[in-house]
DNA sequence: TTGAAAGCGCTAACAG
DNA sequence: CTGTTAGCGCTTTCAA
C-alpha cells in the first residue's frame, strides 16, 4: 500500500519511464528529459515538479534509449588479457581513474591471451556502441582488425609500441628493454645468463623480450645458457619451482632474467630458502617493478614499467580523440638495479 | 575505391545498420536480424546472402537498439571499491569467468571506498539496464539502497555476510574471523598483541575485524597493546614502515595482526632486514592469503579468503536469479598458520 | 520556457 | 521459411 512505483496487474513494480514521471508531474516527457539532463532554460517550478515525481517513482534514466537516439554512449570497451597478476589491474585502475572523471564507464572483456576469445569479446563490446576501445597489444589478428576499423571510434592499443597501431598506441619498447637487460647483465660481469618464463609464453610480449634478450647476449659473445618456459601460469610459486629446477640442472648459471617480477620474486624466495646468496651465487632480474619486489629485503633488480600511467594515457587519448592520428606514445621504462644484481 | 561501407556525402563511412545489410542482400530487415541472432528456421540460401552482405559492410549488430526493444541487456554492473591490491582483481576475475561463459559483460564502477562516488557509480551503471548488479559490502547508504530496490534486477552483495543483504550476499564472516585470529594468538602463547591497518580504515570490513579482534582479546584478558592505522594506502611499503614504527614505540609487542597480507608482508620484510626473528621476536598474522605470503621464505600465517570463488558464486547467483531469495552464502575462511606464528 | 511529432535500430507478434 | 507492422524510451527538431 505504498503507492510507490507503478504496478502491473499486481506484479512486480516495473522500472519507471520518462512517461510515468511526466504523467505524475503533469508535464510533458520532453520536459522531464530536459530536467534529468540538466538542460538549460528550465523554470524552477517545472524542475521542482519533475524532481519530486522522479524521486517518488525512483526513476533512473534509461540510457539504452538515450544512446539509441543520440547514437553515442558513455561506454568505453576495455579488452585485457588477464587479471591474474598486478599488471593489468593497475592498467585498468589508470584507465578507470580517467574515465570516471569524464562520466564514462569501462566495459570489460578478458581474453586469457586467446585470440579466438578476443574476437568474440571485441564483437560483444562493440555491439554496445562504445565511444572508444582500448585493446592490449599490437598483434590482433586480421579478423579483429577488420571489425575494429569498420567502427567509427578511436582505438588505443596499450602495452607495446614496437609495431604498427591501428590508430594510437601507448606502451613501451619491449625488445629494447630486453636488450638493455642483456647489456646490464654483461656489464655487471655475468657470463652464464638464463631466462625463465611461464604460461607457455602466451603473453606475446614476453616472447619478444626473450628473443631480444637471447639475440643480444649472443651478439655480445655470452649466449643464453638456457631458457625455461613453464607451462603453468605465472606466479611466485611457479617462479620458485622453475628456479630450483633450472639451478639444479644448470649449476653454472650466474644470472636469471625473468619474464616478470612474480616469477623473479619466486626465484628470490627459493634462493633465500636454500641459502643461495643473491647476488653472490646468482643475480636476479625481473620485469615490471611491482611493489613486492621493491620492498623485499633484497630489492629486486627490475625493469619498471609505468602501468597506471599507461592506463591513464590510453584513456586520455581516447577522450581527446587524438587516437586517430597514428600517434605512438612510448612511455619508456626505468631500470632499477636494486640489490639483486 | 573499395566499394566498402556506405558513405555519407564523402564523409567517413558510417556504421552499417540492419537496413543496409537487408538492402544489399535483397531481403527484409527481420531476416537479417534472425540470421545475426542465429534464430531457427533459416534457409541456407538466405543465411548465405545475409552473411555475405554483412561481411561486405563490416556490420556489427547494435545491441543498444536490441536492448531497448527486448528490454534486456547482457550487461552486469560490478561495483568494486578499489583495484589497488590483489583482492578485488581476483574477485573480478572470478566474476568475469562466469559471466563470459554466459555471454554477459561486466560494466565496472570503482568507488575508492567513497559512498558519494558509489551513489554516482550505481546511478551510472543502472542507467544501462544491466541484468543484475554486484556490489561490495552490506553497508550501502540509504539513497543507494533505495535506488537499487527500485530496479527489478537481482542484487548480489559480496565480501561480507554479517548483516542484512538487499537480495543475496556472498562472502565471509569478518568479525568471526577476527575473533578466531585473537584466539589463535592467545592459544599460541602471545600475550602482547598489536594491530596494524591502513588507508584510515576506509574498507569498513577491516574496522570490523579490528574491533572484533580487540574485543575478543580483552575478553581473554590479554588486551590489545596498540592499534596503528596508517593514513596511507595499504601496501608492502606501508606495512614495513608502520611495523618499524610500532615495534620502536612498543618493544613489548610479541605479535601483530594486520588488516591484510600486503601490510603483513611489509612487516615480514622489515623484520628480515632488521634481523628480528619471526616468530621468535614477533609473530605475524595477515589476512587474505595472497600468493606472495604463501610462497615467502617464512610462510605468512594468514586467514585465507576465497576471492576468486566469491566472484564466481556472486556471478552464478545473479545468473540463476536466486538472488532475490534473501540468500546468504558464507564461503568461510581457512586459517593458515604458516611459519610466522 | 514548454510542448508535439518523429524516429534512432532493432525485434516481438503476427501474418502469409 | 520469410515478411509486415508496430513500438521499446528517449531526444532532436521544430513550433508555440
Amino acid at each position: 500500500m505504498t503507492g510507490d512505483a507503478k504496478m502491473q496487474n499486481g506484479k512486480l513494480p516495473e522500472r519507471a519511464t520518462l512517461r510515468d514521471v511526466a504523467r505524475l508531474a503533469g508535464v510533458s516527457e520532453i520536459s522531464v528529459s530536459r530536467v534529468m539532463r540538466r538542460a538549460p532554460h528550465i523554470s524552477d517550478a517545472l524542475r521542482e515538479k519533475v524532481v519530486v515525481a522522479a524521486n517518488t517513482l525512483g526513476y533512473t534514466p534509461n540510457r539504452v534509449a538515450g544512446a539509441l537516439k543520440t547514437a553515442t554512449s558513455n561506454l568505453v570497451a576495455v579488452v585485457l588479457p588477464s587479471m591474474s597478476n598486478e599488471v593489468f589491474p593497475e592498467v585498468l585502475d589508470g584507465i578507470e581513474s580517467v574515465l570516471s572523471g569524464h562520466g564514462l564507464c569501462p566495459v570489460l572483456g578478458i581474453t586469457q591471451y586467446d585470440s579466438g576469445r578476443e574476437l568474440e569479446v571485441v564483437r560483444e563490446l562493440l555491439s554496445w556502441s562504445p565511444v572508444g576501445i582500448i585493446l592490449t597489444g599490437l598483434d590482433q589478428d586480421a579478423a579483429i582488425r577488420r571489425i575494429l576499423l569498420h567502427q567509427n571510434i578511436p582505438i588505443v592499443q596499450i602495452m607495446d609500441v614496437e609495431g604498427t597501431p591501428l590508430h594510437a598506441a601507448v606502451g613501451i619498447a619491449h625488445g629494447q628493454a630486453a636488450r638493455d637487460a642483456a647489456e646490464l647483465l654483461i656489464e655487471r660481469g655475468y657470463r652464464k645468463p638464463a631466462y625463465i618464463g611461464a604460461w607457455a609464453e602466451r603473453p606475446s610480449r614476453s616472447r619478444i623480450r626473450r628473443q631480444a634478450f637471447e639475440a643480444r647476449l649472443a651478439e655480445r659473445g655470452h649466449p643464453l645458457v638456457t631458457a625455461q618456459i613453464s607451462a603453468k601460469k605465472s606466479s611466485v610459486q611457479t617462479g620458485a619451482e622453475v628456479t630450483q629446477a633450472l639451478l639444479a640442472t644448470h649449476p653454472a648459471v650466474d644470472a636469471i632474467f625473468y619474464a616478470n617480477d612474480d616469477l623473479a620474486i619466486g626465484g628470490m624466495f627459493h634462493c633465500m630458502k636454500s641459502g643461495l646468496a643473491i647476488p653472490g651465487d646468482v643475480g636476479l632480474l625481473g620485469f615490471n617493478g611491482i611493489s613486492f619486489g621493491q620492498a623485499a629485503p633484497i630489492q629486486l633488480a627490475t625493469i619498471q614499467t609505468p602501468r597506471f600511467e599507461m592506463g591513464k594515457r590510453a584513456a586520455s587519448l581516447l577522450i581527446e580523440k587524438n587516437a586517430a592520428k597514428g600517434l605512438i606514445v612510448d612511455l619508456g621504462y626505468r631500470i632499477s638495479v636494486g640489490s639483486s644484481l
